[in-house]
DNA sequence: ATAATACGATACGCTTGCGTTTCGTAATTG
DNA sequence: CAATTACGAAACGCAAGCGTATCGTATTAT
């Protein structure tokens, strides 16, 4: 076979293109023509690539992932904290209220777009602070049959809810607040 | 003067569309002509009586807020399940999701939305349980220096967290963790 | 009765984005 | 060099919703 090989250049122009106009106007105002232009590049290259904006939106989201720390100081407050930090940390980015309110709205459409969020960075958190929480049970810093999936809920969800709906600053004061509360409840 | 009067039926029919419409297609997807459809009302009512679609949503959401539960039966426990159940209740509500999360999307782009909803159900929700715990912690069922803000946060945000970002339901045995988990870290 | 205002309905011109097609150019294989 | 495929740019017809204007009708105060 011959032809021009597509470019990636182009491919990963396109996403980062998705994911800055999601930040900057929120999902639904995002357009394929809008994608297009910030990209530099042509719609038919767009729809050569992904039959609909959704799918093409799935993709960028699923490339959000940054690597995420694995903490093991041997204290779980320590060890905790930093993956709370990490959370913060994308809170504090501008633009980050837009996006994550944005997704959660594409999530309450689509089924394609709310695995690919749950299987993304939230996902992952989940299995590194999994991993923290479980250590610290084995170790007797938890109690025994302390719940590890509720106190992931527990640990996000003021944070996410403060965020999203409160609209008040997730500082650190407040995310030690959280943690302490938390480990006070799992505490033996 | 003279004139004929603006029908309060049209007045809240267009309400009450304009909430039905959020519901079942979300925020972003709601239109002035739907709505009018909807309320079996000609554009020209809507427009003579809101200069915007966001206005119209503005107090439509005020109008979401229903009568809420102040309980008070002596018991820190029952008390806030009480008003949590007022919470699951509103989520297991069909078309919950698409409400919420449309309106979040909405508060991120605008502060009139986002003070509309912060003084309608979430405010009044945390007026209640802001009287229930500070009257719990005066009797000593919790700790002296318990930080009530904080609890509303932890008590809520967990909800909030699951029902719009993890996607898993929001029953009794959730809830009742919750709330244990969240007084075990208040208690004395 | 008459003037004033709101009503629902319908049509208007306008803009935006859709998804497709066409174009001349660029890059790759054989 | 020839065949093939991707590229960016531009134009297409189409649909939806905008906000306004114009109807004839209905309801009120004077």
């Amino acid at each position: 076979m011959a032809g021009r090989p597509r470019s990636d250049e182009a491919h990963s122009a396109i996403l980062n293109a998705a994911i800055a106009l999601i930040r900057e106007i929120g999902y639904d105002a995002v357009t394929i023509e809008g994608i297009a232009l910030r990209a530099g590049v042509g719609k038919t290259t767009i729809y050569r690539r992904w039959p609909s904006r959704e799918l093409l939106v799935t993709e960028a989201i699923s490339g959000i992932v940054r690597r995420m720390p694995a903490p093991d100081t041997g204290s779980v407050e320590s060890d905790v904290l930093a993956l709370m930090r990490f959370t913060t940390g994308m809170y504090r980015d501008p633009g980050s209220s837009a996006l994550l309110s944005g997704l959660v709205a594409a999530m309450a459409r689509s089924t394609v777009i709310a695995d690919a969020v749950r299987n993304g960075f939230v996902g992952q958190w989940r299995t590194e602070m999994r991993v923290v929480l479980k250590r610290a049970r084995k170790r007797g810093d938890l109690r025994a049959n302390a719940d590890v999936e509720l106190a992931l809920d527990l640990l996000s969800g003021p944070l996410f809810y403060r965020f999203l709906l409160i609209g008040k600053p997730i500082d650190e004061r407040f995310t030690r607040q959280v943690v302490a509360s938390v480990l006070r409840a799992l505490a033996p």
